[in-house]
DNA sequence: CTGCCTTGGTAAAAGGTTTTACCATGTAGA
DNA sequence: TCTACATGGTAAAACCTTTTACCAAGGCAG
């Protein structure tokens, strides 16, 4: 079977007996000019014929595309990883609700170093850029400074840098899980958090720190490990901070996937949880509920995060916005993990 | 700042002092009848404004997007599923390296009632759909058996439809754990399916009992269950196997989320893994090999299927090919889940 | 009767690229 | 001196839509 060709509004010129202006207006609803009968003929051929306008040549006309990029970095399994995958829901829900497409781009180095993120616009594929996982090294990312090339952090933030982001707050997540595990009597903490290169780790760190401080106590850097944001890095640190420091009986983490992972570690090192050791998260991902026992842990609004990003990014293109720098409120989801400090 | 436009061909013609026409046959190749220093002046006009051709006009007038959609099945966190994430990985890796976009979407109902599906290709989205997760209920992809819309099933097939596919033997898989377990001198089986409105499903399930059946084995209906192909269904259903017939030594599964969750499951029964019951999964995922005992598993070439499916799907999008029936082979995977029956 | 305003509609341009068909100019052969 | 044919290049059409500018016909006032 031959590739038959969709019907172009010439067709439906033709079948209705109208102009193609005539028809483009009554389609685009332009048609005060235009009678009810003209108007009638027209709609009911456009709607015999199943007519479709070729996005090709509106966006040729428009300058317009309709279609996002979301940008992920280049990681083992980038696809198969909750808390992507949270923001990807979330991003691609929002765009389809107002008719937009979502392309995806991986920044591996080939990307960066062929200029693959301003191609996306140069070329026509994309109105605009949402970048997930970024770090303070993606030097590319100076490239969307400049208004012509709407771009949005999720959910982290470059100081570095003059970029539109929306995010939520860290710094306070990790005051959050500090407070409530000094409010519990615990004196002795260990902290695992994630990349360094990653703003949002350092906030999350930074916020601990600041309240212990506030209640006096200064964690040496043998209570700091960097749990490299998996399973497995969470199990290592826990296992290793426990060894540097056996008094240690409250462990906090950057995301609860480390939070998991320490799990393991502390039953591995030969204690429980909360008895031993207690154990606060950061972002309350769906598992978190179900670890044993289930996770404390501070929800961070991902889904929230990834449709606002998504909302803002489309202000941004439409020229209703010129800035968008958002930070959301996070809050503490207590369940079975952390106890009072024996 | 405002929008700064991206040089056209017309810009670069000018700057070369050569007619577009010239311009576009430079930039193509196809330059056979263009002198040597005539070709130079446009190449470095080109070079110096960092001239990149509109994909939107180029679309236009070649009838081609350059663009690949995926079709992913409306499912709690589909994006943060590790097979669906494998297979995303593939496809994107390999679409842009060939300089192909990968355009994400989700088959939620009112995709398909309202015939998007279509409109992908209706409206000039893209020149092709790789369908993942598919079931035999997805009466829509009945609009991709003619060739006018090239589309592949990824790792599934429909027999009741003329669909191109890719995909790995989930009847061998099914033989092949089967046949293990047999060797290894069991003779009682529970068996966790996977979706029945999957074909691949009954596949897998059609081969386990095949190679039962020729050594003399009919499991009866109380050694199969549903596992729903998630980690709580294979929790859930080991528990019930077990339950059903105490008798049991040995239990295969569809997939490897069902069995990490058979392998609690069973635990959660009192019984220990290998040595009450043995465990055969099915896929071969990262984390099958992280578990404890680690998965005595059936491997299935997800990746390769992926990279394969965009692969074929653009050779018939290009006319290279009228049809792709794609089956590749699986193997086992020898770890510790499964020992000799005692 | 002339000029002006409505009403209903259309021709043409613009958006950026590729491709087809054609046009100069120069050279060689007869 | 003319034909024949390379060589090097360009104008214009085509892809499809939206928008701008314009036109024809009818009605009305002056």
């Amino acid at each position: 079977m031959a590739k038959r060709k969709a019907f172009r509004i010439r067709d439906i010129a033709r079948e209705s007996g109208a102009s193609l202006t005539t028809v483009s207006l009554v389609l685009n609803q332009r048609d005060e000019r235009i009678s009810e009968s003209t108007r009638q003929r027209v709609l009911a051929a456009a709607q015999r014929l199943g007519y479709q306008p070729s996005r090709l040549a509106q966006g040729l006309q428009s300058q317009k595309t309709g279609i996002l990029a979301v940008l992920v970095p280049e990681l083992q399994h980038v696809f198969a990883d909750v808390y992507f995958g949270e923001l990807l829901s979330a991003i691609h829900d929002h765009a389809s609700a107002v008719n937009y497409k979502v392309l995806l781009e991986v920044a591996h180095p080939d990307f960066v170093s062929q200029a693959k993120h301003i191609e996306l616009f140069d070329r026509d594929y994309v109105d605009g850029v949402l970048c997930i996982g970024v770090t303070n090294k993606d030097d590319y990312l100076v490239d969307f400074e400049d208004r012509s090339r709407p771009a949005i952090i999720v959910n982290n933030h470059l100081p570095a840098r003059k970029l539109n982001f929306v995010r939520c707050d860290y710094e306070e997540a990790g005051r959050l899980a500090a407070q409530y595990l000094l409010g519990l009597g615990h004196r002795r903490f260990g902290l695992i958090h994630g990349a360094p290169e990653v703003q949002t780790s350092l906030d999350w760190r930074a916020g601990v720190l600041m309240a212990l401080a506030a209640a006096g106590i200064g964690p040496t850097p043998d209570h700091l490990a960097d749990g490299l944001y998996t399973e497995e890095g969470g199990f290592d640190a826990a296992i290793e901070l426990l060894r540097r420091d056996p008094a240690i009986t409250a462990i906090l983490t950057g995301n609860d996937k480390m939070a998991i992972g320490a799990l393991r570690g502390i039953k591995k090192s030969g204690r429980g949880v909360p008895l031993d050791v207690s154990v606060v998260g950061c972002d309350g991902i769906h598992l978190s509920a179900f670890t044993d026992p289930a996770l404390t842990t501070v929800h961070t609004p991902l889904y929230d995060i990834g449709r606002e990003a998504c909302r803002l990014l489309l202000d941004l293109v439409d020229n209703r916005i010129d800035r968008a720098e958002v930070v959301r409120p996070v809050s503490l989801t207590v369940r079975e993990s952390a106890a009072p400090a024996t």
